[in-house]
DNA sequence: TATAGCGTTTAGAGAACCTAAAGCCCATGC
DNA sequence: GCATGGGCTTTAGGTTCTCTAAACGCTATA
């Protein structure tokens, strides 16, 4: 803790701002109409402010108001000071002002999904600062900290408005350099891989981990619970893309890995699962403008992946 | 005039300052003990400002309080603001805290007599800040704005407090070259140099000019009136140190130079004058503690020389 | 001599700010 | 389990600041 600003003395702060402004004009009724306040108020503060220093801070000519030395020479730690307020209240305010977006989404879709979309929300909204947290908790919406959370869920987010963006399935994917040496043609062939696993903590009944989905194509004599396992599925997808086994992806973090073909999904069996990617925020929210203009672009964005994911999907005939 | 900081829009400086203080101590109570107010206080600024920016500052926890990102953000321009703020008041109140001493004194005085001694002031005093205005004017002591004048004239200022400094004579001197080789053993050696003159303009009609003092030591042959002018005594000194010619130097602006060997005075014919140096100072002035030091000091110094002017004489029989 | 501009003064109204006391929540400890 | 204490909040009411409105004084200008 720094002793140093403790307990500082400070004049009254409302004179100090009425001697900047009658300082900066050097005439007390234009600095009345910079403060909305009468002649006669800005006369009494310079006053109040003079007995408190001991000592004049204007010379009253008849020709009009000069500075003291000594006000002169305050003057400009003065200005600064209120600039630094005014600065520091603009942080304050810039979500209200619209001039703040913060979200909150989890880890491993704000680094496969989210990131690599948002420079184009930025250009089309340089005037808005985007603050991403990522993260699980969801409890930010409720304190107003946070305007919009993306979450991976079943879309039960009682008193939030929600919106459904992306739908999820999960499909086996390697890297090219492995398929070319340990091809994976039919299901079979993962008794010859190595698995590698989603351990992210999400509660999905539907979503297969790789026992279930080898039990449900009946596959044999490969141990679905062996090989590396992952607490975020970013992780999972970059151990694949390093050539380390197969891995059971979720497709929408794949996709960008699977279109740079860093990865390749040669069995084309993708399962669908119940939880999607959802944006939440509460009501309240809904009215700032850079809430409106993000749900806005997030929604065309999510629309346009899907629709590119579907033709993807007609043309290898999944 | 800049525009920028004009009609800046600020929250409640005083809920601000509440803010910064319970941001620092993530603690009301301490805030409140830090501003000399109580608990509720405290709460109700940070409510006040919570509401004035539309969002909340402090995430209240049952474990205590934590800042949001907005605020945390904010914090260090409000700190900065409020150092700012803090020094720009030191400032105004410099004087009145004993820390600022302002001193106004003729030209000449203060460039030959007053800054080669003042150094030795400021070891003495060294958390005094000494500011010295030269000028001819004496109004500002009316106005505040100085604390101690020191001026050349007949002692009469009415309604100030004035003590004698120190007494003045006239002598004529010239630059060791020039008398090396255009030698000043009498008055009438006169007749071949040139004449400085000192323009200054005080009323003092004690003070010979060079027609008074040749006419004074009927001195024919030499026309006084003829030779350069100065408007300020310390440059005619200037200009005899540069071999200019002989100035009717006052002494106690020239003694330093004499000292130093930068002028000699051959005839050793000084003549009284009835102007002095005197200390003015607004009796208020006189209890600040600066300025009793500064008095003490320099009439000692005053003493000193006045002295060490004594011995020379009547070591060299004038 | 009239007029306009500008700072100052005054009384009184209004807003901001504070205190005191009670309330609430939660952690801690016996 | 229940008392204790720390700490934020709430409320009512009083105090202090701050503002306005209007009259005043002064100077410069027409």
């Amino acid at each position: 803790m720094e002793r140093n600003s403790e307990r500082r003395r400070l004049p009254p702060l409302n004179a100090l701002r009425a001697f900047e402004a009658a300082a900066r004009h050097l005439n007390f009724s234009r600095a009345a109409d910079e403060l909305s306040v009468t002649p006669g108020a800005v006369s009494q503060q310079i006053q109040n402010l003079e007995d408190y220093v001991g000592a004049a801070l204007f010379k009253r000519t008849p020709k009009g108001l000069l500075l003291t030395d000594a006000a002169q020479t305050a003057l400009p730690a003065l200005r600064e000071a209120f600039d630094r307020l005014a600065e520091a209240a603009s942080m304050l305010t810039a979500a209200v002002d619209g001039r703040r977006l913060t979200l909150t989404a989890a880890p491993s879709f704000a680094a496969k999904w989210l990131v690599p979309r948002l420079g184009k929300f930025e250009e089309l909204h340089p005037q808005v600062d985007v603050w991403l947290s990522a993260g699980l908790e969801l409890v930010d919406l409720s304190t107003g900290e946070v305007d919009i959370a993306i979450r991976y869920g079943a879309g039960r987010y009682p008193g939030l408005e929600v919106s459904r963006l992306i739908g999820e399935t999960v499909i086996p994917v390697l890297s090219p350099d492995l398929q070319a040496t340990n091809p994976l043609n039919t299901p079979a062939d993962l008794a010859g891989h190595v698995l590698l696993h989603d351990g992210s903590p999400e509660p999905d009944d539907s979503c297969p981990d790789w026992t279930m989905w080898l039990a449900a194509r009946g596959v044999r004599g490969v141990d679905g619970a062996r090989g590396p396992r992952f607490n975020q599925s970013s992780l999972v997808i970059e151990a694949a893309v390093n050539g380390r086994g197969v891995a059971l992806a979720k497709r929408t973090l794949a996709q960008a890995d699977l279109d740079a073909g860093r990865l390749v999904a040669p069995l084309q069996i993708a399962t669908a699962v119940d939880f999607a990617y959802c944006v939440v925020h509460p009501k309240a929210k809904g009215r700032l403008p850079q809430v409106k203009a993000f749900l806005n672009w997030i929604t065309a964005e999510a629309e346009a992946h899907e629709a590119a994911l579907l033709a993807l999907d007609n043309g290898a005939g999944i």
